[in-house]
DNA sequence: GGTCAAGGAGACCGATCGGTCTACAAAAAT
DNA sequence: ATTTTTGTAGACCGATCGGTCTCCTTGACC
């Protein structure tokens, strides 16, 4: 069985507009290779930004299956799970369909002053670190926030470095600087 | 006296490629914004893709004259320069025309397989990673080059952040997390 | 003062952009 | 079996793209 024309299109718009750029993919190559017309692409999404909002979406949504599911699922401490984030990361490097991470990407070739781009990519970022922070309050550190911020530093970096080398090993690297910030944090506790 | 059209050009080009995208500035832009005739830029540069090229080198500039006169001039020691980059980052977060790395954003909204831009940002690193390399052995790390590909996941993290949040103080973060790493890497050797 | 290169203003080109619309086939619902 | 929905194929629209070209002005040089 073949997927709905709604599902093939975002699939096709989320490898498209990762590896190609969003500006850079039209719309007529979005529809010849997800084998639609072009019509259905308007009647289910409406318009090509519309396309781009949904591509956020089943990007953010992936983040939450990491946090919620994944995470959880391996029973590990919080230091622990904090660094299987890092696995997660070289998992997704690794896959063959990572071109850079859409929010990062559509910031990066969109008007960065009063555009909406910037603006979603910032709600994302809040709710990752919401997360992240949870995990680091767990883990006991002493300045919670700073770690926090440190660690979405370090992800961010993965991930751009990932895109750019494209080599997914730097997740290993990421994990490693993780580790580094962590035990000093905890090293500032015990002293 | 006005700058030279050449001049007017490039850093137009390459405020616009930055805060605007690339894709999305139009040579129109650029040549209404420079004060210059179409003809002017074709003279000059022959493409809209060359006057990236210029934009690519005159970014590669700064960062060179960071590492071959700004550092040197502080008189710290390595870690200390090391450190002192991060205050370089922050001042130009702070600058009002920052919007994030030019070659980080290129490689972002370009087709990322076989494209010539990957190829120039990945120079770019290179040479970047070599300077920092040459640091880090100065401070007495360890195990360099693991040290070097943190500091440059770190600087590239605290890029993008600074993108998307448009906030130039997580060059803080990023010089504590690169605290981390360097102290962490000199406890490792007297260990 | 005459010459000539540099640069500004802007018309113009083919290609492509995102988006709309019509015509028709397949399939689902009744 | 008939109606209604869903989707495809593709013509078509105005706008904009990067790039070329002509015409004209300006200012430096001899």
């Amino acid at each position: 069985m073949t997927s709905a024309p709604e599902t093939k299109l975002l699939q096709t718009a989320q490898r498209l507009f990762c590896s190609e750029g969003i500006h850079a993919t039209g719309v007529a190559r979005i529809i010849r290779e997800a084998g639609v017309a072009r019509k259905t692409l308007y009647d289910k999404y409406g318009s090509k930004e519309n396309l781009l909002r949904a591509v956020f979406r089943a990007e953010a949504d992936m983040w939450f299956r990491w946090f919620d599911q994944d995470l959880p699922g391996t029973g590990a401490d919080a230091r622990g799970r904090i660094l299987y984030l890092f696995d997660l990361l070289q998992h997704w490097f690794e896959s063959g369909s990572f071109f850079g991470c859409v929010f990062i990407n559509a910031v990066a070739e969109h008007e960065k002053e009063g555009g909406w781009v910037r603006g979603i990519a910032l709600d994302h970022r809040r709710r990752i670190n919401e997360r992240l922070l949870s995990l680091v309050v767990e883990a006991g550190v002493e300045d919670a926030d700073l770690a926090t911020e440190k660690l979405s530093l370090v992800i961010d970096g993965a991930i751009v470095t990932a895109m750019v080398t494209a080599n997914p090993s730097v997740a290993a690297i990421g994990r490693a600087t993780a580790a580094d910030i962590i035990d000093h944090a905890l090293l500032g506790r015990a002293h």
